[in-house]
DNA sequence: AACGCTGTGTAATAATATAACATTTATAAG
DNA sequence: CTTATAAATGTTATATTATTACACAGCGTT
C-alpha cells in the first residue's frame, strides 16, 4: 500500500486546477491560472507538477507537453499509463484496459531490460471528429 | 505501396547525421553538427526532421525530445512505434515484437475512436545498468 | 506564362524547462 | 527543547525546444 501523501499548499493549488479540467493543461497555462493564488514563477509550477506526477495524481501527456489528472485510484504510482488522443480536437482520455495492461506489464524484450514503467499513446480521430 | 521519396539536400544532411548515431539526437545537437554543411538555423533542422518523421525514416522519442533513425524497412510509415529506454544510460532501442504490435494494432476502446497511430515507450534499466 | 506545391534562407520570437541561491517549513532524533 | 536533515518555497536568471512570419527559388501542370 502506498503511503497517503500530504500535499503542500502549492501542490494542492496546482492539483486543484488540473482536476477541475477534463482536458490536459500546459504548465504555463497552469501558471497563468494560479497567479491569483500567489504562485508567480514557472519553477513553482514545475516543482508541483514533478511531485504530482511522481505520486501518480497526474500524468504527463508526453506528445503534448501537458498534464492531466488521474481518475483511477489504482494507478497511484504513475508507472503504467495508456492514453487515447484525438488529433483533431485534442481530446485526451486515459484508458484502463485490463487485457492490454497485462500484455504490457508482462512484456519482455530479448535484451534483458528490467522495466518499471511504460507510457502508451494512441492517436486518431474521436467519434465527433471522424 | 508507399511512393519512394526523394530527399532534398537538407533532409539528406540531417538524416545522415541521425543514421550515423546509434542513439537519439536532439534537434540543437543536430544543428550544431550540420553547421559546417551550410545549415544555419533551427528551422532548417526542424523542417527536415518533420519530413523525415512523416515518411518514417526517423522517429521522435517523445519523452526525450530526441530523434532516432528507423532501421526497420517495414515501418516506413511512422505510425506504430515501440521503444525501450534505459533511465540510467539513456540507451534507446526500437522494439519489433510481432505479438505486441498485433495487440496494439487491434486495440479498440469503447468510445469509437478511429486509431491511426500509436507510440509506446518502455522505461527501465538495461543489462549494463542494473 | 500562370499556378500550385514544396522547399529554402533568415530573423525574430514563442513556448517549455532548469540552474543557482537564499530562506523557510516539516519531520525525526538526541 | 535543541539539533539535524530532508523537503518545499520564493526569486532571478538562463537554457532548451520549437514556431511564426516573410521573401523567394525550383519544379511540374495546365
Ligand atoms: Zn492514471
Ligand atoms: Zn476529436
Ligand atoms: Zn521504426
Ligand atoms: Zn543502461
Amino acid at each position: 500500500m502506498q503511503k497517503q501523501e500530504t500535499l503542500t499548499k502549492n501542490q494542492k493549488i496546482v492539483l486543484d486546477i488540473i482536476e477541475k479540467s477534463s482536458q490536459p493543461l500546459k504548465a504555463y497555462s497552469i501558471l497563468f491560472d494560479v497567479k491569483k493564488k500567489g504562485i508567480n514563477a514557472p519553477l513553482q509550477v514545475y516543482r508541483a507538477l514533478d511531485k504530482l506526477v511522481k505520486i501518480g495524481k497526474i500524468h504527463k501527456i508526453e506528445s503534448r507537453n501537458a498534464f492531466i489528472a488521474c481518475k483511477n485510484s489504482k494507478c497511484q504510482i504513475a508507472n503504467a499509463t495508456i492514453f487515447s488522443i484525438c488529433e483533431s480536437c485534442e481530446d485526451v482520455t486515459e484508458i484502463h484496459d485490463h487485457k492490454l495492461s497485462e500484455h504490457l506489464r508482462d512484456f519482455k524484450d530479448n535484451k534483458g531490460m528490467k522495466y518499471n514503467k511504460y507510457n502508451l499513446e494512441f492517436f486518431g480521430l474521436c467519434k465527433k471528429c471522424v
